[in-house]
DNA sequence: CAAAGGTCCTGCTCGC
DNA sequence: TGCGAGCAGGACCTTT
């Protein structure tokens, strides 16, 4: 599910239902995560009001005078608000029952998501400490990326879906950039131009505003917190539509693996 | 059987 | 030959 539009989709869900509450106690029914679920650490947490729900990058965070909850959706992990009552299904991993009689259920089919906890900075935590720029922040600029892009050889897809060049660009979003930009996702980073650079910038930060503004992308079963659809679906351009016309000049969309990952592009105006 | 929205880790290759 | 940096591929897991 979650790219940085879908995790911010899913912040803004949920924190006008956290703030200033306390966290009573957290039900933990699958401790395999990514990393073991460190269920002492959750328990100590509990019992301090959550004064910030923050997100950077693609991880959330909650943070009390107790600490700092960190938490990743990974590819399938979705976050909402139940009543205490709500029936547990299938890969609902992770409950915090609240004092207001809410709970803050987890769940993910695929377990590639996590729940960490630090006492101190939390962006000093070794999974956030070495996140590039946020890409709707000034300090993602053109000249950042270009170079980036300078000293590397490899796919821009892969560069701009790597969280150290910038945080929060998945398959879908980076699909959709590279379209709007007219760049093929196998070219050498170090092969484009400044002005080509600068185009990919722009269009990195329309896609991902856009999205966030249309409440993520509902893929299968994303939905936001709330329960509605996100509505960016109806928006995508080229992800998922390989084989069909290209919305710009009607040359059937080709479908490739680029780094691993599946991407659709329009050989005409996305040259190599 | 292949593929699905993420990203960490291992081990290879290349250049100094 | 040895070392570090950069990079590709495998790994994790379930569902469709």
């Amino acid at each position: 599910m979650p790219e940085l539009p879908e995790v911010e989709t899913t912040r803004r869900g949920i924190a006008p239902m956290l703030h200033n509450r306390v966290p009573r106690q957290v039900v933990v029914r699958q401790v395999k995560l990514r990393w073991p679920v460190p269920v002492t650490a959750l328990q100590g947490w509990c019992g301090a009001p959550i004064e910030q729900v923050w997100r950077r990058g693609k991880w959330l965070g909650l943070s009390s005078d107790h600490g700092h909850v960190l938490i990743h959706l990974g590819m399938s992990g979705c976050l909402r608000i139940v009543p205490a009552d709500c029936p547990v299904q299938a890969h609902d991993h992770v409950d915090v029952v609240l004092d207001h009689g809410k709970v803050l259920r987890y769940t993910d089919p695929r377990r590639f998501g996590a729940w960490l906890f630090t006492a101190t900075d939390p962006l000093h935590h070794p999974r956030l400490r070495h996140l590039g720029p946020e890409p709707l922040s000034a300090a993602f600029t053109s000249e950042w990326l270009a170079r980036q892009c300078s000293r590397s050889r490899r796919a821009i897809k892969a560069l701009i879906m790597d969280s150290r060049v910038v945080v929060g660009v998945g398959n879908i979003y980076a699909t959709e950039a590279l379209f709007r930009a007219g760049i093929h996702p196998a070219r050498g980073a170090n092969t484009l131009s400044k002005r080509a650079v600068s185009r990919l910038v722009a269009e990195i930060q329309a896609v991902l505003a856009a999205a966030i503004e249309q409440g993520g992308t509902t893929l299968q079963d994303f939905t936001r917190p709330d329960g509605h659809p996100g509505y960016f679906a109806q928006a995508l351009q080229v992800y998922g539509r390989a084989g069909q016309p290209c919305p710009r000049c009607g040359t059937l969309l080709h479908q490739q693996q680029i780094a691993q990952r599946s991407s659709v592009f329009c050989p005409v105006c996305q040259p190599l």
